[in-house]
DNA sequence: GCTGAAAGACTTTAAGT
DNA sequence: ACTTAAAGTCTTTCAGC
């Protein structure tokens, strides 16, 4: 199930670039690498449908859109039946203050990361779509001091690169 | 500290679509939201420079790159204190196996997720680069079973669209 | 602040190696 | 699988409103 992917210096040096900036050009991309930019389309468009590159995304800051304010929920689903965690994780999805959504190991079932205005809107958020549903046998909330995003994501031993399994 | 900055629908409209998909061309975007494709330019110029679009970001599946295993370790530094977490926070940050890394309140004080070939690359993780350690008092490590990125990131009653505190 | 049109840049295709 | 070159499309600028 999803097995890697062949990658060689060529791949590995596109994605990280693309990973900087995702809006680099082919051609800046062609420049950087030493190839042609046609070629850089042939790559990306491969990493693409070999479902390497799952799309492209927008960074927003949270802060300037009015949810100054970010925490972690763990939540216990109980009992944690797939008719229940079904609906559940489709509800927590649709809600405007989710960002993410994880199904874990270990006590607490599910960790969800949020974004809201202030304390008192994290409160009612809590309590309106946590605390008073049935299936939520307990909620932790933390709050987030502070982030970061790591740097690009590549192949393990991608510092001796090129290596990878087989598949595809 | 990042005061949010006033949004019109046309605004909103636009960063709905972009978060759908960051490579929309601004063709596209006046097409879908009534302007011309010189005033959506203009946007997400203004968007970018008020701080509110941060980027433009590649999203990959670390499953097909051979990090098929994904997990959250909660972390207690010890003793909690600034020249401590800065190195601590920088060594983390530069692992090629971190993806994302939180700083939170609550008994553990960071959250780090990983993203591994196995258990066996996790066990190495945990000990070489955290129980290891001087400052890392605690590691709790739980695995991620499935995960789910939510909906566009919007203000606070965007159902209502349009309204948000003044800024720049 | 928006539009429309023109100029320039980039993407994409296709033939050739 | 890569390259070059040409065609097509998109971006970006700017004069005018």
């Amino acid at each position: 199930m999803a097995d890697s992917v062949v990658l060689d210096p060529v791949d590995l040096h596109i994605l990280r670039l693309l990973q900087n900036d995702a809006r680099t050009t082919y051609r800046e991309l062609a420049a950087e690498v030493g190839v042609a930019p046609s070629t850089c389309l042939d790559r990306v468009a491969r990493l693409r449908r070999s479902g390497v590159i799952l799309g492209h995304r927008l960074r927003l800051d949270p802060a300037r859109i009015g949810r100054g304010l970010e925490a972690l929920l763990s939540v216990q689903v109980r009992p944690h039946r797939r008719e229940l965690i079904g609906p559940f994780v489709e509800r927590i999805r649709a809600l405007p203050e989710s960002r993410a959504l994880f199904h874990l190991t270990g006590p607490d079932d599910y960790l969800v990361h949020v974004a809201v205005a202030d304390t008192a809107d994290l409160q009612r958020l809590v309590l309106d779509e946590f605390t008073s549903q049935r299936e939520v046998a307990r909620v932790e909330t933390r709050l987030i001091f502070q982030q970061w995003e790591c740097g690009p994501l590549l192949p393990p031993a991608a510092t001796a690169p090129g290596r990878t399994e087989e598949s595809e």
